[in-house]
DNA sequence: CGGTTATATTGATGTTTGTCAATACTACTG
DNA sequence: CAGTAGTATTGACAAACATCAATATAACCG
């Protein structure tokens, strides 16, 4: 009796697709990310950035009705991420934006975002 | 004795700025971001993004040295928030990116970080 | 039908995160 | 120098999260 010719479907895929970016990057990225995923620092990012000027941590404590040290801990979270920098004036602290990190945030997403180029 | 002139800096700012987003907008940017700021799902996407079809759950488990069971949850977080969908053929589950459901999180990111128009 | 394979769900556990109250630190003020 | 105001830090706590082992579900196979 002659062998079946029958293609058993054992495999579910044709290939396995590769990673197109290396590890650091997606460390990095989950990192920055991370950083800016939460509402209360999403929306001192789009503060600062839609201000001419630095701003005083005590207006930014004023837009939120969260506490002082809740807004300096969001604060912090950012400053480590490299997103805002906070230079002080007399007593008080001014943050503005780096908006070279968030290009950078920009640009990490593209990459993990991007197909392949198609040869 | 007349009243001195002096202009008491007791103000730290002169004019504090307003959101330029809409609160809905926060929120929905904070979800999705939140959804995809994790390294296993970063690579995930990128790996998704990288295949020119669907990929089978078995082959993105492969993919990690994390077991099946967390795999398949982070696969639900981003199915969930509509980044991935999962398509059923035969005992496999082959998931493919929704790269429209990507470009709003890159419009997102551009209209929390993007600078008033200047007048 | 009984067994096997692929995926999802549930429950448990340790870790991280957001928040607040209390306190420390720093610079101005009288 | 003592008091006050702006900001940061610490410690505590509850909620959310990532992970795994065990189990459930669903589809194929013999």
């Amino acid at each position: 009796m002659k062998k079946e010719l029958t293609v058993i479907q054992n495999s579910c895929c044709p290939a396995v697709p590769e990673l197109s970016i290396e590890r650091n990057q997606i460390e990095l990225g989950a990192t920055l990310l991370s950083a800016i995923a939460d509402p209360t620092r999403l929306s001192i990012i789009n503060m600062l950035a839609g201000s001419s000027e630095a701003v005083c941590v005590c207006d930014i404590t004023e837009s939120f009705t969260l506490g002082q040290p809740t807004i300096s801990h969001h604060l912090r979270v950012l400053r480590e991420a490299g997103v805002i920098v906070g230079n002080k004036r007399g007593k008080w602290v001014y943050y503005s934006i780096v908006y070279s990190k968030l290009r950078e945030i920009q640009a990490l997403l593209e990459n993990v975002f991007a197909q392949p180029v198609l040869v």
